[in-house]
DNA sequence: TATGAATGAGATTTCATTCAT
DNA sequence: TATGAATGAAATCTCATTCAT
């Protein structure tokens, strides 16, 4: 108990550190300056590396986040009764998610946390996936592996417009969405990636 | 002709400039430094700033370089028979050049050549739409401008799975014009950006 | 009672430091981190700066540890029966020490301990000197600030070899030595150092 | 000759920058900044890192440099009619070319260049001291890496008197020699290095 | 008293851009 | 006109030292 204090000191710092983060990626892309993040959290420049070793560590450590939300999320939706209209939840909400920051976590050596928490959410949306295709409510040839890397495409498609409206995402996430479905769907050229 | 073989040079300068900063761009990012571009070119580093004062007055060269042959490309199309196939081919050969190098072209502040040649490509590719949209080749709700954001999207999909095959933004491609067929659309949530 | 237990664990946190830090100094040199020297330890950073308020004067207990070692050995040998055997026996003592750990503790303002501690050091062995020379086991126009320099020799000329074996000391020590016997002593051009 | 100048001003450069480093080296030990050298020079940092990619490069030309004159001046003196008087005067201008700078130029990998130069080096030292025994000018155990070593001495000595005469190390080196000489020699208690 | 989180000055290095030759 | 040397403003990261708990 006598211990908790300087801890808790520490673990709000971190917080206000990974929110500054976010938002000065999200303001100025990944290349913000560590210092604009450490004064953005009203901290010290080396307060910044005491917590995240390297500027790596720190982006990261944001994608570790994300992903294991992502996965929570998910496992919750695994259960649903439509399993079609679960798996454009959990599209969306990922969409909406992104929308705050749209660190890519598909890329990149993150090191083993992130790797292994790429794993679990790969896991996971496979699971979505194959349940609603198995229900009919997706594709005959769409995989889990597709979605998570399509789910990336409604804010990156927006990224390219700087004066668009906060929620235009949704609709290409719906037009995306139509082309998973099985109506009218065209035989596919290439098969899925692993 | 004592003043036209300098000129002839100047252009062989600047088209070997623009080749070897698509080639350094394409292997280590728009980060790749201008003194990496010259070296590439075979030129000094004082050469690149004479033709482009600035580097991004190089990214943006290379940017309407490229926007302005997919103006002519979708000119072409644009009375082609079968106006849902010429918009297939459009979309593919636009992902085919962006594989080359992925710089989004739509977004940012690159000056005004670059402005006015995006605004023809625009109005080019609206055309094109406008006419598959009236031949009942893609659905009712989608425009010139959703058209024109969402042909990044294979290429943008692909670059977050390092190991994939070449040639999987096919795949991609397939499902997103899928998605833009008439058959099964189900309405759209947002309106088009303009 | 109730104030000595502190006190000793005080002490022990001092010896504790001391030891620490000459084996990381040892195998890092003297820039390695202070928070090496306190992990070392098994304590914390604050505590190195409560016991040495800078991490000069850490430094300085340990050269002053080192000498007053050195004084008290020369001490001891100065009543020997052979002198000149009792001055190779310091010199081959004080480069043992230093193959531990050479620091050298003679450069630099270290405070005025460690001063007052080069000073009793200077006279101790400058007594043994005076006592070898008398006997005709050293050359006549050696001092005792000869010897003090010169002691350091044997380990600075091993350092220039990072793969030599641990004992390589000794052959130049004893090269070394030979230079100081009477035998084939030739005028030296320059007076001895104050 | 059209292109002379631009590299004239540039080789100055260099020279300057070589000159510098070492005297803020001497003043300030390897650690001085570049920065702090850039501005002895009269240059700007960036220049520095032109001449010199890294620090340890600058301190790399420098010891090779140095290593390269010394050889020079022993094969000079290898073919000189009194062998023991000429590897003397090799220690002895050894000594004062040190007394500039004692940047150790025995230890550390400083790169493939420094390493041949040390090489040539050695092999010079080699063949001036195996002549010198020859003629019996120096003591029979003694080889060329011995020599290489102990050339470092009289100056490593002086530094640790900081207040002391600038010839002094003329004193040591005297001693140091008499240590080498034939008479009075006293076997050696380890095998020389290679 | 002991701890270790926070600090911030400073070191090395990169790179777009300028300018003398 | 072409060159590449020079510049200096960042950016990342380290570490001695302070201070709240």
């Amino acid at each position: 108990m006598a211990d908790v204090s300087p801890r808790a000191d520490a673990a709000r710092n971190r917080s206000l550190l990974l929110a500054a983060a976010v938002a000065e990626f999200a303001e100025h892309g990944v290349d913000a300056p560590v210092a604009a993040i450490a004064r953005r959290a009203g901290l010290g420049k080396g307060t910044v590396f005491r917590h995240f070793p390297t500027k790596d560590d720190l982006v990261a450590a944001i994608v570790c986040d994300r992903v294991t939300r992502l996965t929570a999320l998910a496992r919750d939706l695994g259960t649903a009764a439509d399993a079609g209209a679960a798996l454009l939840e959990f599209m969306t909400s990922a969409a909406r998610e992104r929308q705050r920051l749209d660190l890519s976590f598909l890329t990149g050596d993150l090191g083993s946390e992130v790797t292994s928490a790429q794993a679990e959410l790969s896991e996971a949306v496979t699971a979505l996936v194959d349940r609603a295709r198995e229900r009919g409510a997706v594709r005959d040839d769409v995989t889990g592996t597709d979605v998570l890397v399509l789910m990336c495409v409604p804010n990156d498609v927006v990224k390219h417009l700087p004066g668009a409206p906060a929620q235009l995402w949704e609709r290409y996430l719906a037009i995306l969405f139509d082309g998973l479905r099985p109506e009218g769907a065209h035989p596919l050229p290439q098969p899925p990636p692993a």
